[in-house]
DNA sequence: CTTATTACCTATTGACAAAGTAGGTAAGAG
DNA sequence: CTCTTACCTACTTTGTCAATAGGTAATAAG
C-alpha cells in the first residue's frame, strides 16, 4: 500500500473544500462530518495541511479551514507527499537508500526507480481541479 | 510502500536462479548465504514460489530449486503478485473495495484504478530476462 | 539400511507503524 | 466572559511484516 487512510482522507477532504470553493472558512467538525471521517483523525491531518501552508486556518467562532490557492494549483503529489512523507513504492528508494549493501550492484535497483519516477509524475501531473472536472463525468 | 521485503526477495532469488542457468538444482542454503538473507525467511518465500509451480523443487543431496521456464516468461509482475498478495497502491483497488461506502461517488476512485492499471502494466511488461540484459550495461 | 542432505510444515516472537482515542491549552468572535 | 474553534501531547489498539524456532518427510550416497 503506497498511499495509506492519511493520505487518502487528506485528498477527500481537500477536494471537499476546492468543491465548496467560496472564501468561507469551514470548521473541522463539518467536515469531518460530511466525510464521514473520525473528527479527532482528522485534526492531526488539518495540522499538517495548516503547518504547511496548504490551507489558512482561523480560531474561534466563524473560523476553520480554507483553502489558500486555486484549485488547479494544488498538485495531488504535493499533498500526498505531504501528509504521507514520501511516496516511496519501495524501500530501496525511500530515503536512506543507502541502507542496502546492495545500491552498487542491484539488478533490480533501476526499476525501482524507474517505477518510482512514474508515480511521481503521474501524481504531479493531476491536480484538484482536475478531480472536480472527471467528477462530472 | 507497495512492494515489501518478500517480494524484492522472491524477485532477486528468481533473477539469482535465471542467472545461473542451468539445469542444476540449487540448494536454498547456497541463495541465502550468496544474496545475504535469512535462510529461514527464505524458506517461507521458496515454498510460495513451489507451490505455485514457478520453481521445480526436489529433496535431497544434489536437490534444492531451479527454474521451470526461461527467464523471459516471468515476468515480474507475476512474481510479486504472487509472494505479495497484491500490487494495491490503495486499499480501495485492492479486494473488497466494497469495504468502502463512497464507491459511487468518489472522486478520487477513478484516479486510484488509472494509477493500479499503469502499476500493473509496468510490472507485467518486465521480465527476468530485461533485468538480467540491464545489469550487463 | 543408515546417514547426511535437502525441502516442507506449523507456530511463535519482536518490532513497528498505522489508525484512532483522550484530554487538555490557546486564540479569537460575540 | 463565554462559546467556538484550532492546536498540542500522549496513549491505545490493531495488524502486518520480518525473522526465528523446532520439528517432519523425501531422496541420494555410502
Amino acid at each position: 500500500m503506497i498511499v495509506s487512510t492519511k493520505g487518502r482522507y487528506a485528498l477527500r477532504v481537500m477536494l471537499c473544500f476546492a468543491q465548496r470553493g467560496g472564501d468561507e472558512y469551514i470548521p473541522l467538525k463539518e467536515i469531518a462530518e460530511a466525510e464521514g471521517i473520525s473528527q479527532k483523525y482528522l485534526e492531526s491531518i488539518m495540522t499538517i495541511l495548516s503547518k504547511a501552508n496548504f490551507v489558512d486556518a482561523v480560531h474561534g467562532k466563524g473560523g476553520g479551514y480554507r483553502l489558500n490557492r486555486k484549485p488547479e494549483e494544488y498538485t495531488v503529489g504535493s499533498i500526498l507527499k505531504l501528509t504521507e512523507g514520501s511516496l516511496a513504492a519501495v524501500s530501496c528508494t525511500a530515503q536512506g537508500a543507502s541502507a542496502c549493501s546492495r545500491t552498487t550492484c542491484c539488478q533490480t535497483l533501476p526499476m525501482w526507480e524507474k517505477l518510482e519516477k512514474m508515480i511521481d509524475e503521474f501524481f504531479e501531473g493531476i491536480t484538484l481541479a482536475d478531480l472536480l472536472k472527471e467528477g462530472q463525468v
